[in-house]
DNA sequence: TTGACATATTCCCATATGGGAATGTAATGT
DNA sequence: ACATTACATTCCCATATGGGAATATGTCAA
């Protein structure tokens, strides 16, 4: 088998540099390909490349308007990315407390 | 230019399904290779080889006991991906919110 | 040293990738 | 109808992948 399909799941969606440029870009409000192509530097058929990837994946919803696209973050899509890393919070937190009881000199529980 | 490496960086690195389930595994606690084949039911040089990738990016740190290798997981290296997640939350609060309001019969804002 | 155990590495391969270039398609204005 | 605008899709290709199979490496015990 190969690697997995980047339109498998949000993981493997969000893996790719741009499509998260592309996802900060579009969070909070819409915005058409061309605003994409130029904010981000990009060519416009990669853009549209890579938001096809979004789209599959449900990270992203489009809307016609005239003949431009708008397109707009659906942030549902990133929680269950957000409550996956969540369950190690627990342990980089109390890491962090051994790194700093180690640097007052105290004993590790 | 293909896809980037899985070594590039954590968001490749746990792109892929097994790796995930590798380090959750290895959540707490550290544990032989073998445990983590036991475990998951993979082949050994599967695992040796998500490892090596994990290793790569400091999702994880080893040290050998005897003829054992002992892994376990660096939750630190799983930070940047859930501040990333974590900077669409105020998004998806506020679409839920707007979910709930509309099931209510309010009027949007 | 030899053998067993635990893990790592290498070789092979079907498959998906992202970029570039070119082309296709849908909507608008005249 | 036609040209223009705004996107989407297709084709090509170098590259990295994960699994399977086989082999190599390192450590311990006798």
């Amino acid at each position: 088998m190969a690697r997995a399909a980047t339109t498998s799941d949000a993981f493997n969606a969000v893996a790719e540099p741009r499509r998260r440029e592309i996802l900060s870009f579009l969070a909070g409000r819409e915005h058409p390909v061309g605003e994409i192509v130029l904010s981000l530097g990009l060519e416009q058929p990669s853009v549209s490349k890579h938001l096809r990837v979004l789209l599959e994946v449900g990270l992203v919803e489009v809307r016609r308007d005239g003949r431009r696209m708008l397109y707009r973050a659906n942030p549902e899509a990133i929680r269950p990315l957000h409550e996956w890393t969540r369950t190690f919070e627990r342990l980089w937190k109390h890491q962090l407390l051994q790194v700093k009881q180690r640097a007052e000199g105290k004993r590790p529980v």
